[in-house]
RNA sequence: GGGCAGGUGGCAGAGAGGUUAUGCGCGGGACUGCAGAUCCCGUCUACUCGGGUUCGAAUCCCGACCUGCCCUCCA
């Protein structure tokens, strides 16, 4: 298997530090507001990306962190005349409801800074010791000059940061490029006490504490959005590897950024389209696999157009499926077809191997569909196992049980139509198929008699 | 100003020195109460520009132009 790491620019083999194991930290989101579709990207590739690790025999441990305390948290609050803490909760647990509806699976542990405050005031309390950090009127900061490496994960050279960059200039700090570890609080701001007076954590430090406290001090994978290499990855290398001595992260994944018209899509421009609005009107397996259908390290250019194309792939891959279960029958397939079966996973998991390159993947995965669509009994049988075999990294095919009793109901629609086409009463039965419609259930007549989907 | 990705057919988007990407769209046919789906056939000199390397480049090298992201909160 090979990763791009952003440190080291270019793909390696991954080596994970114990054999057979994965430890893996993503950055979650701040939440302030409701998740938009920006923000079910690095979701799902992660998410895909552990089902992979996990297929092929790992023991993965994920660990996806959610930012409860923040100056954005605190002036939204303010906005809404809300406490923040409560208000950040309420907005992430809508998050991991989104998240669910987006089949993403959850990670181990889910922890939130606001839980973690101990650890994180230890950490700043290291790294004070070590002389990496500095108190200045109740803050305390990170001393930038005196981490040689700072700048190795974004490329960039101290001095050039400050050239054309407008830098947040403070008295309190030493060097401009220097950030906060603990903020000292002001009136009326959650706070929690600590050797410098009441406060409380800055961005970066609640992931650098609570990734080590649960996978130790060197993870093999540390992810998230691109836009977090600078300055968030970049201050949590420093941070953790000043106060640990270690390597802090083996390999650093970056998943290409949401853009609209253009424009990368962010709350502040307000081109945000919210995961919730959108599975209004599309179905979740939709989402995936547009996400599935791109390079994840490349920017997405998202637009309904684009989802719509790939509710259309979806639709296409299920009608499959599903004529395949109709067809199926239990016993030996044909060599022809385990042949297919063989050359297509190997083809799949190569082209996951190599970067996680979804896109390749599904290529191969599209092609197996279009040759064993018209597959019977036995063959029928191992190309819906093969397909549900992949589901386990995917997960796009429509979900099994519907009930009974609304599937023995719709079957009775379906047969009341039918009685309404053979009496040539095409009213009712276009009635029927709208009403259906209605419901997200597409009905299609074929030779074999009607046919239907639920979306 | 600096760092990093890119520029592919009507559109979206892979690939990566010589072999069909794929999907959508579009045209024709089969099927059909209609719609849809499906099948068959077809569709567009596709690879930003200019040089170079090569028997051969969209793919490698040099240069130019253009776009986006990051350098400030952001997945």
């Amino acid at each position: 298997m090979k990763i791009y790491d952003t440190l080291t620019a270019e793909k390696r083999e991954f080596i994970p530090l114990h054999e057979g194991r994965v430890g893996m930290y993503v950055c979650g989101p701040t939440t302030y507001d409701y998740a938009h579709i920006g923000h079910a990207r690095p979701a799902i590739i992660f998410d895909m990306l552990r089902r992979f690790f996990e297929y092929k025999g790992y023991d993965v441990v994920l660990i996806s962190n959610i930012t409860d305390v923040d100056d954005k948290i605190i002036n939204r609050a303010k906005e809404k005349d809300a406490e923040p803490i409560e208000m950040a909760h309420y907005y992430a647990r809508e998050y991991l409801k989104d998240m669910d509806a987006l089949r993403v699976r959850r990670a181990n542990i889910i922890p939130k800074a606001t839980r973690h405050i101990e650890e994180i005031i230890e950490l700043v309390k290291t790294l004070v010791n070590k002389g990496y950090a500095y108190e200045s009127g109740g803050d305390v900061y990170f001393s930038v000059e005196k981490f040689r490496d700072y700048g190795k994960l974004s490329h960039r050279k101290p001095e050039e940061m400050l050239a054309g960059a407008r830098v947040e200039v403070s008295d309190k700090k030493r060097n401009p490029l220097d950030f906060a570890l603990w903020k000292a609080a002001k009136p009326g701001e959650p706070s929690w006490m600590s050797p410098w007076g009441p406060g409380r954590p800055g961005w970066h430090i609640e992931c650098s504490a609570m990734s080590m406290n649960y996978l130790g001090p060197t993870l093999d994978i540390h992810g998230g959005g691109a836009d977090l290499i600078f300055p968030h990855h970049e201050n949590e290398i420093a941070q953790s590897e000043a106060a640990s001595g270690k390597v802090f992260a083996r390999y650093w994944m970056h998943v290409g950024l949401v853009r609209f018209e253009e424009e990368k899509m962010s709350k502040s421009i307000g081109n945000v389209f919210l995961i919730r609005d959108l599975l209004k009107k599309y179905p979740p397996e939709a989402v995936r696999i547009m996400y599935i259908n791109a390079h994840y390290r490349k920017p997405f250019d998202f637009s309904e157009k684009n989802l719509e194309d790939s509710r259309k792939l979806m639709e296409k891959i299920w009608s499959v499926y599903l004529s395949l279960k109709k067809s199926a029958r239990c016993g030996v397939a044909t060599d022809n077809t385990k042949n297919l079966v063989d050359k297509t996973r190997k083809e799949i998991i190569t082209a996951l191997e190599d970067d996680f390159n979804t896109r390749e993947a599904i290529r191969h995965y599209l092609e197996f569909i279009n040759k064993v669509r018209d597959a019977k009994d036995e063959d029928a049988f191992l190309a819906i196992e093969f397909l549900e075999e992949m589901d386990y990294i995917f997960d796009i095919l429509p979900r099994g049980t519907t009930e009974n009793l609304e599937e023995n109901l719709i079957k009775l629609l379906l047969r009341i139509r039918e009685r309404a086409r053979k009496n040539k009463d095409f009213g009712t039965a276009d009635w029927i198929r709208e009403e259906l419609k209605k419901l997200g259930i597409k009905v299609e007549d074929t030779k074999d008699g009607p046919r239907w989907v639920k979306l």
